[in-house]
DNA sequence: GCGTCCATGTAATTCGTTACATGATTCG
DNA sequence: CGAATCATGTAACGAATTACATGGACGC
């Protein structure tokens, strides 16, 4: 369901076409969604049968053309009333927290070695979201206000990886103690 | 397939049954996994047939019988071989950034007050999982290594929520300005 | 020549949610 | 007397994942 407003929200800031928005969905609004290609074609076509979104095909030389959406007026008023609605806290499913639960079946070192691997990945992200800040968001203050909202989804983003490679270390000190 | 492994790891922490571990994934194992019930009768029952588990019926009287799983060593050997494959970190799907990211759709008002609301949800999970923080993890370093594996969870969670907190004030601090 | 990117899709399967169902017991 | 708790399930549906498929363009 809310799936369907995911794209909405990424067709607002900017109109693309499927394929586009996998790869957005796979790069900057990542962190807040994700979805596969399978998934994306799919609710397309249903929100185009709704009407809250219209395609338009535009030819391409040398590669295949494509279908580039946008939101209908329709669709602007779906969206936001889908906003006013409170939100349904969602809940985060972590493999490494599970496999830290049952932490009695293994050898310590092979936990500490996944929280190592852990350790690293979200630091390489936490790098990617911080170039982007850099790029993009240097005076938060002086952004306009649906472009503060936007850089909000961000700022989460990098909180939430200096918070995971925080406890990462702090999870090694207390697992070496 | 990673709801059966949380289904082992909660069953190595505790034998119990599924209605019990229903109760779980809606308490404390829940800031780390959720499910319905009948996702977990429907896995259960799966877990069985591959002789991960077995279930024994104690009767009792006054209430139903229940049907009391604990793992097998089949069950043990598969966990602690998927704890060691690397995890796949998983994407979370929060709505509130969802909005926000349409943010120019809908009145200020409107975003502030789930914001508001966002806040105070997420204040109130921090203070239950500070109350399980005091009663149960008082002194970290002198637990077993298993009960601190099972602590770091737990840690996360107030880490996370903490983190979201002030996420929300740094958010109507920037959209009130 | 091989892999990757562009661009879109179908099919099969598993996972997750919603609704419905039973039947006894305890609490107010 | 009604509601909630204990305990277990089935059925139907919708959502998500995985695998498979096409076919030209471009770079190494």
């Amino acid at each position: 369901m809310s799936l369907s407003y995911a794209i909405l929200a990424t067709l607002t800031d900017l109109a693309c076409s499927g394929y586009e928005l996998a790869k957005r969905f796979d790069g900057s609004v990542g962190h807040f969604w994700s979805a596969s290609h399978q998934q994306i074609y799919r609710e397309l076509n249903r929100l185009e049968e709704r009407q809250w979104i219209t395609g338009e095909v535009i030819p391409q030389t040398g590669r295949p053309d494509k279908k580039c959406y946008h939101l209908t007026e329709m669709g602007k008023v779906e969206m936001a009333k889908w906003i006013a609605q409170p939100s349904k806290s969602s809940r985060t499913k972590e493999e490494i927290l599970v496999k830290l639960f049952a932490g009695d079946l293994v050898e310590p070192e092979i936990l500490l070695a996944e929280l190592r691997r852990y350790h690293q990945e979200h630091e390489q992200q936490l790098q990617i979201y911080q170039q982007i800040e850099q790029q993009h968001f240097a005076d938060p203050e002086k952004l306009s206000w649906g472009a503060k909202c936007q850089y909000l989804t961000l700022r989460q983003g990098i909180r939430y990886e200096i918070d995971v490679i925080a406890w990462c270390k702090e999870a090694l000190t207390l697992l070496r103690a």
